[in-house]
DNA sequence: TATATTATGTGTCTAAGATACACTTAATTT
DNA sequence: AAATTAAGTGTATCTTAGACACATAATATA
């Protein structure tokens, strides 16, 4: 069964880029290495791949494992393999990015692996290439946010106009006006009305909606397609 | 200097998936295998990586190797890595997409590997999972070739309207109206009409353009966004 | 108690772009 | 000379994006 005998394998690792919204800017989650090589440095939360586990499988556990989280919007962003990109020796990585709802998530878990969350501003220098693949994420998330309904995925299962508005300014680094924001995002009708508000942000209160995702996919069959 | 010595290496393949088009249908190119597992089956084009090539540089040699072409648009596609895979052994393999000018490959080369280009059609049953990476390196095609000029890769230097039109209706399995695509095409501004004709498809001959690839980077720069 | 303040919610007008559609032209075939 | 065929171009209409203004609810302030 040594079929392939002759081929050297090589180490793949898995990175994680998470991105998290905290009603007001994105943050990414990033950890300090406690191995070496670069121990101590700022790095994107990454393990390896067993032999035993899927490739997805296995980033789906490496994210549960540091933020308690599962059923999150995962997706792979990109396989980094240039020869040099880990000093300690050859390793590809394979780079998923993940976007999840923050008040979900288990901070103590988090900050016992010496995770923290800062914004793209404060982000520290990473190790490796991993600046690279938060770049590279970012991107994908602009990119994709533009026309397929992932932004709920960054917000709480309730979330009003303003808010969903907010988060689509701080992603696209841009600002809408708000009467065409609401006009076009109802439009779709793929979000449902709550009859409670929100009254944190402002006296009179916002009405709380909820992304309908069966109402969604069931008109991405009839050939619906999001597009802010 | 061995960091991560209880890590365990796989080993990672290289498959690509190889875009042509030959005036009338969009094409694949695939190879009968010749070595085991799978021996005598077709298969995408693929090989291995070595442990001193950077992954893309990888990738590159070894479209060159069966089409004798280099300079060519070639992006990752996708990072396959489910445990049962490939029969034979653990291997991940990292598939790119590539658009070529059928006009300008070696057409021995290929024939010398076995290769042979299918249109989607008749394609057969390919090994592994190589059936699903040829569908998701259509999607992505279709999915890119809607907001970035990449149809021109598929295409001779030069070229006419209806040529362009009729790659664009094969991409997206569809039909435009003559009137309106030309119109819109011609209108990015990024077409360089030449004074030839190209007489073999119709008495009157239909002009021949070239694709200003300088013009429309300097208008990425400016903001511009391609878009079908 | 009345008034000011602040963010929310909704309606309209305009301009631009998408779409539908018809005639002319060049060159070959009959 | 007439018919055929694909190419090239113009216009009218409809839909959508974008600019913009006023009304509303509830708290804060005078």
């Amino acid at each position: 069964m040594d079929f392939y005998q002759e081929k050297k394998p090589v180490l793949v690792a898995l990175d994680c880029i998470i991105f998290g919204f905290d009603k007001k800017e994105l943050k990414l989650l990033v950890i300090k290495r406690d191995f070496e090589p670069s121990k101590g440095n700022w790095s994107l939360v990454g393990g390896f791949l067993q032999p035993d586990e899927d490739l997805d499988i296995s980033a789906k556990n490496l994210l549960q494992h540091l933020t308690g989280l599962s059923n999150i919007f995962m997706e792979q962003l990109h396989c980094f393999g240039n020869v040099q990109r880990d000093p300690g020796e050859r390793v590809i990585s394979v780079a998923y990015y993940a976007l999840i709802k923050l008040e979900e998530h288990d901070q103590e878990l988090v900050e016992s692996h010496n995770g923290k969350w800062f914004t793209l501003d404060e982000m520290p220098d990473l190790i490796f290439d991993h600046n690279e693949m938060i770049m590279k994420a970012l991107q994908r998330l602009r990119q994709k946010a533009r026309y397929q309904p992932i932004g709920f995925e960054l917000l709480p299962d309730k979330f009003t106009i303003p808010e969903l508005q907010l988060l689509y300014e701080v992603i696209h680094q841009t600002n809408f006006d708000r009467r065409n924001f609401s006009k076009k995002i109802l439009s779709k009708g793929i979000l449902k009305k709550l009859n409670e508000k929100q009254k944190e942000t402002s006296k009179k209160g916002a009405f709380l909606y909820k992304f309908d995702k069966k109402k969604y996919e069931a008109l991405v069959v009839k050939g619906f397609n999001f597009e802010l």
